[in-house]
DNA sequence: TCCTAAATAATAATATTTCTTAATAAGGCC
DNA sequence: GGCCTTATTAAGAAATATTATTATTTAGGA
């Protein structure tokens, strides 16, 4: 998902805890780099399992603890899909959901023509909307064979 | 949400199980109801607590099991948000979701115009797409306050 | 380097959902 | 309508997912 290099990615994560006042640890640094170096929109549980390989002494807790820290200063993102345990993802550019019903992959995809479109008008009057996103549902290919 | 009279919603869902293989029972009958006749998309929790003042019997394993068999025929959605509690609503006509992230109010609209473009082209190969649902978030009227 | 508050690990607790089993009831058949 | 079969239910237990408690550790500033 992110190409750019471990050391910028480094330098924009320990500026964005500087900005929102938090400290720099081991344990984010690392939570942060494996969510965004994962394509898959890990659960907690997936990201604890790839983490203790190189962190043993690390704790689920602090990885729901840290992502759910990390999703209120807007650096993370909680994805809704249907099912039992939360996903996950880095924050980035823009863009929608694809989720296969059967083996439950989720990629992402870019809708430029729709990020441009309004809102309906009679949701003027509901309140502050702040984005909108597409969730799509199907079968992938290789779920259809 | 539905304004159909009850003597037609009991024979459309008659009809429906009927069709699905499926008895047509006390509780379903009700739990299918009172979703019906809900429009804040409630959670498994919320419609037991409804529903047991006219059902006392009524146990959460069973509103649980319902939801899912009706999900499974297809005459209920699991609508997808990053709450804990999963929230459901009777599958009427194509429409979005609107939540407030404050209160967690979550109201349906239509958008005719949104549904009738098509996906990015990059898509035709991923597999066979159904269905395609906006998910849109802000802080309502009152919330803001 | 030292100090303090924040963060962590470990464990326990809670919340949410699903399973097991015996009892009940729906719908078909007579 | 009554009987039979099987799906469905209620109750309680269990599994799963997430969050809280507390003692210890560590980041970041003085």
């Amino acid at each position: 998902m992110d190409q750019e290099r471990p050391q910028e990615q480094f330098s924009r994560f320990q500026a964005a805890c500087r900005r929102a006042g938090l400290k720099l640890t081991h344990q984010r640094l690392e939570i942060y780099r494996e969510l965004a170096t994962s394509t898959d929109h890990p659960s907690a549980e997936a990201l604890y399992q790839r983490l203790i390989r190189r962190i043993p002494t690390l704790s689920l807790d602090t990885v729901y603890r840290t992502l759910a820290t990390l999703a209120r200063h807007g650096l993370v993102h909680k994805v809704e899909t249907g099912e039992s345990q939360a996903r996950f993802e880095v924050i980035t550019e823009r863009h929608h959901h694809l989720i296969c019903r059967h083996c439950l992959e989720m990629i992402d995809f870019h809708w430029p023509s729709m990020d441009e479109i309004a809102l309906p008008e009679e949701l003027r009057t509901w309140g502050q909307i702040e984005n909108k996103n597409v969730v799509a549902y199907g079968v992938c290919r290789k779920c259809m064979k």
